[in-house]
DNA sequence: TAGATTGTTAATCGATTAACAATC
DNA sequence: TAGATTGTTAATCGATTAACAATC
């Protein structure tokens, strides 16, 4: 059970995906699967998976390949969707209002519990049960509920300035839908950026340039 | 000048990082820039810069740097974002409806012509300009229009059948927001995928175990 | 036991970084 | 010309793939 520290990022993006499948097969009733199964599902190879699955632990027996349940409670485990993180989200607009809606928080070790906006056209507005508080509210807030993770769903020039206030609160992780890169100028932060644009972009370069991969 | 063939993922991920920042330069009325500059601002190395964009011709000059205007447009230019694609979004829920009001996808080369659902609470309802069509008329509104790409903001269950029909109307390219992994089966296909739960598990892993990187 | 498939080490491949000659 | 910075080749590093011994 070597368990290695410092996994590479390329290992723990295909976690998810992992998870996901296995978490279909076992809707689907299988209870077993091999790496080689696997890895013509995933167009990975079968050695890949093992590598990777072998960074946390020896989860297989050999001969028999891995049980469907189990790898999958352990993948779970190790992603540590069990957790719960206070989660804020900052900017309740079109993009905002949507992952507030359609994201399964709680299944992902998040816990929602509050929405704010400057604007007062959406301050007092109500999204999925939460009422959008206006973002003076901020550091009394925080005071209150200490929330450790944040949404940015706010546009480019609001970012800055609202990290150093969710610093200042002892806020260290972030999910940023905008559009600025979030720099590393600041100590033990988490930072995922979802670049919806840089993902449109990639996807024309890849129709405009059919040569490549 | 050398325009390499195959360029790779890791290269062509990178472009509309640049790009966005160059134009962010422009705009605030920078001119000249080396790749070293750069690469302070980016969290890059300047070797990899100048590689990156010497897969494409050389748009410096030695010993002054890049002109950033001149490379902000070059950098447009192999993205291809003046091209036109036209392209429909197929299901108009929370994710879709924010999608389709949230991004300027003139602004990257896409022109959405219409907006699908096949609840009939959806239907007829009017996002951003476009009424909801029914997904019944999908065959003969890609007859008459031919939509070349399309937004998948559809649940996983929906999304094969959605996917043979549009293939078999000419749809090649898909941005696909759903947690259907788009297996390649499919010849001359681009698929970009946004998988949001993906991203989020993987921040909560990297909040759980915060020894990695 | 024989067959299958893992866990793990070694080999290969690709991407990043370093170095430097070319040249503006 | 001297200084600066590119374009490009060579060296290094990391990730993926192949191979196989361990073992269920």
């Amino acid at each position: 059970m070597p368990r290695r520290e410092n996994i590479s990022m390329s290992v723990i993006r295909r976690l998810p995906r992992y998870y996901r499948f296995l978490t279909h097969l076992k809707d689907k009733g299988v209870t077993r699967i091999s790496s080689t199964e696997l890895s013509v599902k995933l167009g990975l190879t079968a050695s890949q998976i093992r590598q990777d699955l072998n960074c946390f632990g020896g989860f297989g027996q050999q001969g028999y390949g891995y049980i469907v349940d189990q790898l999958c409670d352990e993948i779970g485990n190790i992603l540590g969707l069990s957790s719960r993180y206070k989660t804020i989200l900052i900017g309740a607009g079109n993009l905002g209002r949507a992952i507030a809606s359609h994201m399964q928080f709680e299944d992902e070790g998040f816990d929602l519990i509050g929405i704010f906006d400057s604007s007062p056209s959406k301050t007092g507005t109500r999204i999925n049960g939460h009422i959008v508080i206006d973002t003076t509210e901020l550091e009394n807030f925080c005071e209150k509920e200490k929330p450790v993770m944040a949404i940015l769903c706010i546009p480019r020039e609001g970012v800055q300035s609202i990290i150093e206030r969710l610093y200042g609160m002892g806020v260290r992780n972030f999910w940023n839908f905008s559009h600025y890169d979030i720099s590393m100028r600041y100590e033990d932060t988490v930072v995922e950026n979802v670049h919806l644009n840089d993902s449109l972009m990639t996807l024309c370069y890849r129709i405009s340039n059919p040569n490549d991969k």
